[in-house]
DNA sequence: CGGGATCCCAAGCGATACTG
DNA sequence: CAGTATCGCTTGGGATCCCG
């Protein structure tokens, strides 16, 4: 169907069709959003603050019609994935983790989105080291976004809270009794710092819970990040 | 650096970030033939036809400013990925993965590279499943595209043959003593079926080598598909 | 001859204004 | 609130041309 046409790359490959369906540009971060559950437009514009309305609208007309994305039927303006477009989570997670390695500071007008920072800690979770550590529900602060992440043995949940955000089920188990929480704040590339393992856990205050369970928190959640060369080589480096 | 330009997302992310590196067009077709080895230019143009020629010199200048590609020293024309684009192996093997649930059948004008062969071979790959097989060297001819897979154990290598592809060293083993050798022929569409679990490894005619070797491969290279919507929800679904 | 750079046109993107 | 319409600008596409 879309082999041919003028926009496509004219090559037979997986990489080549799921880029003529979602290589536009910022059809990834859309997708990464409903990744995080159902959004109204207008959820999507607030976490995407600079999508122009009609490429919003263009991505997912678009996105409807190869199928990965679907309206809700009873919300006016709401939008979730379809199986397929579910399927996209491990492209959306390999991206969300090779990119920590080029985060570098956040710009004057960058902010993280709820959806963001969920979405960075589904991917730094790590499975295995969970499953050794007792449930706990993270509650943390980064910039002006707020996510609960319960983690119980090898699974993690991440919601989004505070003012915004679709209504949404509340984690599965609401307090398994055993469950201690740890809430705590920082600042963006401080939160990178620590994922990154380029931090250590000392100096986050500790807002509600046990001190050290921001330690724990980053045995748990960490991405393994590579140095970019050190514009060395070719190439001028863009310094500005 | 790339932080508040305009082509920017204004977002501090990571999903953000990696976009901001690899997600103009082309560039990511560009990345999965360079995994598969060092590339001159030309290589890199005949690999993907339909690129103007601008578009991949400016592709490759941006990806070498991001630190990402690197010229090899004594080819002229040459390029290879620096270790930090090595990483983006997992985002190529898992778009390719997620492609094969919307291949269809090839168009007209499209073909299948031996890059694009190679790396769909690589995210089809089962370790798990190649671990409890004998050691064997597939040979595979698809379209106009030939690779050699050799599976010894958990471990796959994969090399183009053929008239093209920079001479590279050849795979570690040469032959294992071993190794079993299977040869055949397949059809774009029907590699697609054989690896999807559509079809069944009789019919394909094999080459040389174990007759049920084609029943080893499919067991060695499966890719697991989602059927997309069959167009009857919302939207118009371009039938073409 | 391989490895790019330049040109022009079409299509996509971004900002703002406007409508159901 | 949920989009559509419009317009100027930037990018990509295709052909050609230049350079080592």
């Amino acid at each position: 169907m879309a082999a041919r046409s003028p926009r496509g790359f004219g090559q037979y490959s997986g990489i080549a069709r799921a880029l003529e369906r979602v290589g536009e540009r910022w059809a990834l971060l859309v997708l990464r959003d409903l990744l995080v559950g159902p959004r109204r437009y207008s959820d999507l514009k607030a976490a995407l603050p600079r999508i122009p309305t009609n490429i919003l609208s263009d991505r997912l007309r678009e996105l409807q019609e190869a199928g990965l994305v679907r309206r809700v039927p009873i919300v006016r303006g709401g939008y979730e994935l379809t199986p397929l477009g579910r399927e996209l989570e491990p492209v959306v997670l390999a991206l969300e983790r090779w990119g920590w390695s080029v985060l570098g500071d956040p710009g004057d007008a960058e902010a993280m989105s709820h959806e963001a920072l969920a979405m960075a800690l589904r991917s730094a979770f790590r499975p295995d080291a969970a499953a050794a550590l007792p449930p706990t529900e993270y509650v943390l602060h980064v910039g002006r976004a707020s996510v609960a992440a319960v983690v119980d043995g090898p699974v993690l949940e991440v919601v989004p809270i505070g003012p915004d955000a679709v209504p949404q089920p509340r984690p599965t188990t609401p307090a398994d009794a055993a469950t201690a929480t740890v809430e705590f704040a920082l600042a963006p590339s401080a939160l990178r710092d620590l994922v990154a393992g380029r931090a250590d856990a000392a100096g986050v205050p500790v807002l509600a819970g046990d001190a050290d369970g921001v330690a724990r928190f980053a045995r748990t959640f960490r991405i393994e990040t590579v140095d970019p060369p050190s514009a060395g080589a070719a190439g001028d480096a863009a310094v500005a």
